[in-house]
DNA sequence: AACTCGGGGAC
DNA sequence: GTCCCAGAGTT
């Protein structure tokens, strides 16, 4: 039996139930795909659900502002795809009508597609045989083939994609795409994968050498910075703070955050009110405390941000124009989230 | 080719 | 703590 056909019998026996598989609309195709880039299904559907909703079609999305767009994808992290999305919304609104590109070739050139995302849309919308190499593929292969190559190598990444080009259905690309990767995802996982019930175990290399453990090989791991942010969170006595966007390279473009003075380690109070920016945003008198006693870490995959809020309270400051009972209207990051659901529970 | 971009869940 | 998730863009 070919390797498709025992793929896709185990599919439809365990296929998961998800919305995006009920449509081969390619607005949705292309939004659900987007969301699940280096993010999990259970993390990625209500995002999905909300996106859908709020923006039925292409148009939609392309007549919202892009700090709209960003609001909604708050919490979902990697925030250029929310504004690539939404820039390529608008490209396809105005430049093609709002027709969405129906082959392979046309599909990668929208911002924020690539290689795999430009595969999954044509093989699910419009039966182009393109098959998708994502995670999930780079493990069932490795290990049913027993493939060494590091799969995030040059060499690795065209192997795979031609191994995985050999293997699609022509006839079926879509669901074979979707097949892989459910397996991957369900019953080939990373950890503790289901060998034992496998349909594939009389058959695959890993299992027969025992080599599921070490495969697939990856190279080198990330290695995080330290940064140590302090926020100054102002409070006049009109209930006005300040909110700025954060703009150019680095992490969270595009959304909202306090007034922060970066160092390279841990600083104090005097620090703080003795720094350049704390005299500048603050000529008159002042009242500063340390909101929170430990130093917030908050985690990122190549940053760890060791943080204090402090508390800046003040009679009145031009500069302040963002009011407090306005402040959720903003896409902020997740740090900064936290800290106001605690700080101010209503709205 | 190496680096950067979030946040969260499973172990 | 470690790994990695329906990857892509930039340097």
């Amino acid at each position: 039996m070919k390797f498709y056909n025992k793929l896709i019998y185990w599919y439809l026996k365990n296929k998961r139930t998800l919305p995006w598989r009920e449509t081969q609309n390619p607005y949705f195709i292309w939004l659900s795909e987007i969301m699940l880039q280096q993010t999990r299904v259970a993390q990625g559907l209500s995002y999905y659900l909300k996106f859908t909703t709020t923006f039925p079609t292409v148009f939609d999305l392309a007549k919202a502002d892009e700090s709209t767009v960003l609001k909604m994808w708050q919490g979902l992290g990697y925030y250029s795809r929310a504004r690539n999305l939404h820039y390529s919304a608008k490209y396809i609104v105005n430049e093609l009508n709002g027709v969405f590109p129906s082959t392979y070739k046309e599909i990668i050139k929208l911002k924020g597609v690539g290689d795999y995302t430009a595969s999954a849309i044509a093989s699910i919308c419009f039966n182009e045989p393109t098959a998708v190499v994502d995670g999930n593929v780079y493990r069932v292969l490795s290990r049913y083939f027993g493939i060494y190559t590091a799969i995030n190598s040059t060499e690795g990444i065209k192997e795979f994609k031609t191994l995985a080009q050999s293997l699609i259905d022509k006839k079926q690309p879509g669901t074979y795409n979707q097949a892989i990767m459910d397996f991957g995802a369900t019953q080939c996982k990373p950890q503790n994968p289901l060998c034992e019930s496998c349909p594939f175990n009389d058959s695959c290399v890993a299992f027969e050498k025992n080599l599921v453990k070490e495969l697939p090989v990856k190279e080198k791991k990330i290695k995080v910075r330290k940064r140590y942010f302090n926020y100054l969170v102002i409070k006049t006595e009109d209930q006005k703070t300040i909110l700025s966007e954060r703009k150019g390279k680095g992490i969270w473009q595009g959304l909202y955050q306090f007034p922060l003075i970066e160092s390279d380690k841990s600083i104090n109070q005097k620090e703080i009110v003795n720094s350049e920016k704390f005299i500048d945003l603050f000529p008159n008198e002042t009242t500063i405390s340390l909101y929170n006693k430990k130093e917030i870490i908050h985690k990122l995959s190549h940053q760890h941000l060791y943080t204090s809020f402090w508390i800046v309270e003040t009679k009145s400051l031009k500069k302040a124009t963002i009011s407090w009972n306005k402040i959720k209207q903003f896409p902020v990051p997740v740090l900064v989230a936290n800290f106001l659901e605690e700080f101010q529970p209503k709205n």
